[in-house]
DNA sequence: ACAGTATTTCTAGAATTACCGAAATAGGTA
DNA sequence: TACCTATTTCGGTAATTCTAGAAATACTGT
Protein backbone atom coordinates (compact mmCIF):
# COMPACT_ATOMS: atom_id res chain seq x y z
CA UNK A 1 0.00 0.00 0.00
CA UNK A 2 1.29 3.09 -1.27
CA UNK A 3 1.53 6.68 1.99
CA UNK A 4 -1.07 8.39 0.19
CA UNK A 5 -4.02 5.85 -0.52
CA UNK A 6 -3.37 4.30 3.22
CA UNK A 7 -3.38 8.44 4.31
CA UNK A 8 -6.80 8.59 2.10
CA UNK A 9 -8.01 5.95 4.11
CA UNK A 10 -7.10 7.32 7.57
CA UNK A 11 -8.60 10.52 6.95
CA UNK A 12 -11.89 9.31 6.13
CA UNK A 13 -12.13 7.45 9.27
CA UNK A 14 -11.02 10.64 11.08
CA UNK A 15 -13.90 12.08 11.39
CA UNK A 16 -16.13 11.35 14.27
CA UNK A 17 -19.46 11.41 11.63
CA UNK A 18 -17.30 9.23 9.45
CA UNK A 19 -16.41 6.87 12.14
CA UNK A 20 -19.53 5.68 13.15
CA UNK A 21 -20.49 5.19 9.53
CA UNK A 22 -17.48 2.94 9.28
CA UNK A 23 -18.19 1.30 12.59
CA UNK A 24 -22.24 1.03 12.33
CA UNK A 25 -20.90 -1.12 8.91
CA UNK A 26 -18.87 -2.96 10.74
CA UNK A 27 -20.83 -4.07 13.82
CA UNK A 28 -23.17 -5.16 10.59
CA UNK A 29 -20.85 -7.41 9.06
CA UNK A 30 -21.70 -9.61 5.52
CA UNK A 31 -25.39 -8.57 5.51
CA UNK A 32 -24.64 -4.80 5.65
CA UNK A 33 -26.83 -1.87 6.22
CA UNK A 34 -29.21 0.43 3.29
CA UNK A 35 -27.82 3.71 3.39
CA UNK A 36 -31.30 4.76 4.37
CA UNK A 37 -30.60 2.04 7.28
CA UNK A 38 -27.65 4.33 8.16
CA UNK A 39 -29.43 7.61 8.02
CA UNK A 40 -32.15 6.91 10.64
CA UNK A 41 -29.98 5.70 12.68
CA UNK A 42 -27.51 7.92 13.24
CA UNK A 43 -29.81 10.86 12.21
CA UNK A 44 -27.56 12.68 10.14
CA UNK A 45 -29.26 15.00 7.01
CA UNK A 46 -29.52 12.54 3.38
CA UNK A 47 -27.09 14.59 1.71
CA UNK A 48 -24.72 14.49 4.12
CA UNK A 49 -24.41 11.17 4.89
CA UNK A 50 -24.45 10.81 1.07
CA UNK A 51 -21.06 12.51 1.17
CA UNK A 52 -19.61 10.91 3.88
CA UNK A 53 -20.40 7.65 2.19
CA UNK A 54 -18.83 8.77 -1.08
CA UNK A 55 -15.64 9.63 0.68
CA UNK A 56 -15.54 6.10 2.89
CA UNK A 57 -16.20 4.51 -1.05
CA UNK A 58 -13.22 6.61 -3.01
CA UNK A 59 -10.71 5.53 -0.29
CA UNK A 60 -11.94 1.98 -0.51
CA UNK A 61 -13.04 1.18 2.74
CA UNK A 62 -16.63 0.22 2.10
CA UNK A 63 -18.51 -0.56 -0.92
CA UNK A 64 -22.14 -0.68 -2.33
CA UNK A 65 -24.18 -3.01 -3.67
CA UNK A 66 -27.74 -2.26 -5.42
CA UNK A 67 -30.77 -3.98 -3.86
CA UNK A 68 -33.69 -2.95 -6.18
CA UNK A 69 -34.13 0.83 -5.11
CA UNK A 70 -31.88 0.35 -2.02
CA UNK A 71 -28.12 0.48 -1.57
CA UNK A 72 -26.72 -1.62 0.74
CA UNK A 73 -23.26 -0.69 2.33
CA UNK A 74 -20.80 -3.43 3.37
CA UNK A 75 -17.39 -2.44 5.06
CA UNK A 76 -14.68 -3.84 3.16
CA UNK A 77 -12.71 -5.88 5.71
CA UNK A 78 -9.89 -6.90 3.32
CA UNK A 79 -9.13 -2.87 3.47
CA UNK A 80 -9.13 -2.60 7.09
CA UNK A 81 -6.77 -5.76 7.36
CA UNK A 82 -4.37 -3.96 4.31
CA UNK A 83 -4.53 -0.88 6.18
CA UNK A 84 -3.82 -2.19 9.82
CA UNK A 85 -0.35 -3.79 8.12
CA UNK A 86 0.41 -0.92 6.70
CA UNK A 87 0.54 0.69 9.74
CA UNK A 88 3.00 -1.47 11.81
CA UNK A 89 4.43 -3.64 9.19
CA UNK A 90 7.84 -2.17 9.24
CA UNK A 91 7.81 -1.80 13.28
CA UNK A 92 11.36 -1.17 14.42
CA UNK A 93 12.96 -2.04 11.13
CA UNK A 94 15.32 0.68 11.90
CA UNK A 95 16.04 0.25 15.73
CA UNK A 96 19.18 -0.71 17.13
CA UNK A 97 20.27 -4.04 17.50
CA UNK A 98 20.42 -5.06 21.16
CA UNK A 99 17.87 -2.96 22.43
CA UNK A 100 14.59 -4.33 23.61
CA UNK A 101 12.15 -4.15 21.10
CA UNK A 102 8.64 -1.79 22.14
CA UNK A 103 6.50 -4.13 20.59
CA UNK A 104 6.49 -6.18 23.90
CA UNK A 105 4.34 -6.87 25.92
CA UNK A 106 1.88 -6.13 23.22
CA UNK A 107 3.53 -6.63 19.84
CA UNK A 108 2.06 -4.18 16.89
CA UNK A 109 4.00 -6.39 14.54
CA UNK A 110 4.55 -9.94 13.99
CA UNK A 111 8.42 -10.32 14.43
CA UNK A 112 8.92 -8.09 17.53
CA UNK B 1 -11.73 4.49 24.16
CA UNK B 2 -14.66 7.04 22.57
CA UNK B 3 -15.41 7.80 19.07
CA UNK B 4 -14.12 11.15 19.32
CA UNK B 5 -10.08 10.38 20.82
CA UNK B 6 -10.39 7.83 17.86
CA UNK B 7 -11.16 10.23 15.49
CA UNK B 8 -8.58 12.49 16.35
CA UNK B 9 -5.94 9.62 16.75
CA UNK B 10 -7.64 8.77 12.98
CA UNK B 11 -7.24 12.47 11.72
CA UNK B 12 -3.79 13.12 12.84
CA UNK B 13 -2.98 9.53 10.61
CA UNK B 14 -4.16 10.92 7.99
CA UNK B 15 -2.27 13.15 6.08
CA UNK B 16 0.74 12.17 4.22
CA UNK B 17 2.92 14.10 5.66
CA UNK B 18 2.14 13.01 9.20
CA UNK B 19 1.94 9.60 8.26
CA UNK B 20 5.10 9.60 7.25
CA UNK B 21 6.40 11.24 10.37
CA UNK B 22 4.73 8.34 12.23
CA UNK B 23 5.52 5.26 9.97
CA UNK B 24 9.61 6.74 10.28
CA UNK B 25 9.02 6.93 14.08
CA UNK B 26 7.06 3.26 14.37
CA UNK B 27 10.51 2.29 12.37
CA UNK B 28 12.24 3.94 14.94
CA UNK B 29 11.21 2.00 17.30
CA UNK B 30 12.25 2.47 21.23
CA UNK B 31 15.11 4.66 20.14
CA UNK B 32 12.94 7.25 18.63
CA UNK B 33 14.34 9.99 16.56
CA UNK B 34 15.17 13.73 17.35
CA UNK B 35 12.91 16.45 15.53
CA UNK B 36 15.68 17.45 14.02
CA UNK B 37 17.03 14.11 12.42
CA UNK B 38 12.98 13.87 11.58
CA UNK B 39 13.50 17.86 9.55
CA UNK B 40 16.27 16.38 8.02
CA UNK B 41 15.55 12.88 6.66
CA UNK B 42 12.00 14.22 5.75
CA UNK B 43 12.59 17.39 4.34
CA UNK B 44 10.14 19.49 5.50
CA UNK B 45 10.39 23.23 7.27
CA UNK B 46 10.82 23.61 10.96
CA UNK B 47 8.03 25.18 11.53
CA UNK B 48 5.42 22.79 9.36
CA UNK B 49 7.41 19.56 11.18
CA UNK B 50 6.74 21.21 14.92
CA UNK B 51 3.01 21.88 14.21
CA UNK B 52 2.33 18.13 12.84
CA UNK B 53 4.52 16.76 15.53
CA UNK B 54 2.05 18.99 17.66
CA UNK B 55 -1.20 17.28 16.46
CA UNK B 56 0.80 13.67 16.66
CA UNK B 57 1.06 14.29 20.64
CA UNK B 58 -2.60 16.72 21.19
CA UNK B 59 -3.95 12.84 20.01
CA UNK B 60 -1.73 10.89 21.94
CA UNK B 61 0.32 8.82 19.09
CA UNK B 62 3.63 10.08 20.02
CA UNK B 63 5.51 11.78 22.85
CA UNK B 64 8.65 13.09 23.44
CA UNK B 65 11.48 13.30 25.54
CA UNK B 66 14.22 16.04 26.31
CA UNK B 67 17.73 15.15 25.90
CA UNK B 68 19.85 18.35 26.76
CA UNK B 69 18.93 20.72 23.77
CA UNK B 70 17.36 18.39 21.48
CA UNK B 71 13.93 16.77 21.69
CA UNK B 72 13.49 13.06 21.34
CA UNK B 73 10.14 11.48 19.48
CA UNK B 74 8.70 8.36 20.25
CA UNK B 75 5.23 6.62 18.74
CA UNK B 76 3.56 5.19 21.29
CA UNK B 77 3.05 1.95 20.38
CA UNK B 78 -0.04 1.48 23.39
CA UNK B 79 -1.90 4.22 21.57
CA UNK B 80 -1.60 2.22 18.23
CA UNK B 81 -2.87 -1.25 20.08
CA UNK B 82 -5.80 0.53 21.22
CA UNK B 83 -6.59 2.05 18.01
CA UNK B 84 -6.48 -0.97 16.13
CA UNK B 85 -8.68 -2.90 18.94
CA UNK B 86 -10.90 0.14 18.87
CA UNK B 87 -11.39 -0.20 15.10
CA UNK B 88 -11.98 -3.95 15.01
CA UNK B 89 -13.36 -4.70 18.95
CA UNK B 90 -17.47 -4.66 17.37
CA UNK B 91 -16.77 -6.59 15.01
CA UNK B 92 -19.46 -8.31 13.56
CA UNK B 93 -21.81 -7.86 16.50
CA UNK B 94 -24.93 -6.66 14.94
CA UNK B 95 -24.95 -9.80 12.36
CA UNK B 96 -28.12 -12.05 12.03
CA UNK B 97 -26.88 -15.30 13.51
CA UNK B 98 -26.25 -18.19 11.18
CA UNK B 99 -24.83 -15.99 8.01
CA UNK B 100 -21.10 -16.98 7.51
CA UNK B 101 -18.57 -14.29 9.26
CA UNK B 102 -16.99 -11.49 6.90
CA UNK B 103 -13.44 -11.67 9.15
CA UNK B 104 -12.63 -14.98 7.09
CA UNK B 105 -9.95 -15.98 6.20
CA UNK B 106 -8.10 -13.03 7.63
CA UNK B 107 -10.06 -12.18 10.78
CA UNK B 108 -9.85 -8.51 11.79
CA UNK B 109 -11.38 -9.42 15.43
CA UNK B 110 -10.46 -12.05 17.73
CA UNK B 111 -14.07 -13.49 18.08
CA UNK B 112 -14.63 -14.05 14.19
C1' DA C 1 25.95 36.08 31.50
C1' DC C 2 26.77 35.00 26.65
C1' DA C 3 26.80 32.50 22.49
C1' DG C 4 25.09 28.75 19.88
C1' DT C 5 21.99 25.10 18.57
C1' DA C 6 17.32 23.13 18.69
C1' DT C 7 12.64 23.81 18.50
C1' DT C 8 8.32 26.33 18.95
C1' DT C 9 5.08 30.17 18.41
C1' DC C 10 3.20 33.84 15.65
C1' DT C 11 1.09 35.38 11.55
C1' DA C 12 -1.20 35.04 7.37
C1' DG C 13 -2.85 33.42 2.88
C1' DA C 14 -4.53 29.53 0.02
C1' DA C 15 -6.94 25.46 -0.08
C1' DT C 16 -9.97 22.02 1.64
C1' DT C 17 -13.91 20.35 4.13
C1' DA C 18 -18.35 19.88 6.74
C1' DC C 19 -22.78 20.78 6.58
C1' DC C 20 -27.59 21.00 4.96
C1' DG C 21 -31.77 22.45 2.09
C1' DA C 22 -33.56 22.14 -2.40
C1' DA C 23 -33.64 20.16 -6.68
C1' DA C 24 -32.44 16.31 -9.56
C1' DT C 25 -31.80 11.43 -10.65
C1' DA C 26 -32.39 6.20 -10.40
C1' DG C 27 -35.06 2.32 -10.12
C1' DG C 28 -39.50 -0.09 -9.29
C1' DT C 29 -44.39 -0.55 -9.83
C1' DA C 30 -49.18 0.42 -11.05
C1' DT D 1 -46.46 6.83 -18.82
C1' DA D 2 -46.94 8.46 -14.29
C1' DC D 3 -45.83 8.06 -9.65
C1' DC D 4 -43.33 6.70 -5.48
C1' DT D 5 -39.37 5.82 -2.68
C1' DA D 6 -34.37 5.98 -2.19
C1' DT D 7 -30.38 8.40 -2.88
C1' DT D 8 -27.33 11.76 -5.00
C1' DT D 9 -25.92 16.23 -6.85
C1' DC D 10 -25.93 21.23 -6.60
C1' DG D 11 -25.12 25.58 -4.38
C1' DG D 12 -23.46 28.26 -0.84
C1' DT D 13 -21.59 29.41 3.86
C1' DA D 14 -18.82 28.78 7.89
C1' DA D 15 -15.04 26.69 9.79
C1' DT D 16 -10.79 24.21 9.73
C1' DT D 17 -6.24 23.07 8.07
C1' DC D 18 -1.77 23.13 5.51
C1' DT D 19 2.11 25.51 4.76
C1' DA D 20 6.23 28.24 5.76
C1' DG D 21 8.98 32.58 6.96
C1' DA D 22 10.21 35.38 10.81
C1' DA D 23 10.61 36.01 15.48
C1' DA D 24 10.73 34.08 20.01
C1' DT D 25 11.92 30.58 23.45
C1' DA D 26 14.52 26.57 25.69
C1' DC D 27 18.54 24.47 26.95
C1' DT D 28 23.72 23.63 27.12
C1' DG D 29 28.48 24.72 27.53
C1' DT D 30 31.95 28.20 28.15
Amino acid sequence: MKVKQAASQLEALGKPTRLEIYRALIRAGENGLAVGALQESLNIAPSTLSHHLKTLIISGLISQERQATTLICRANYNSMQDLVNYLVSECCVDQSVGTTSMCKPTPICKDC
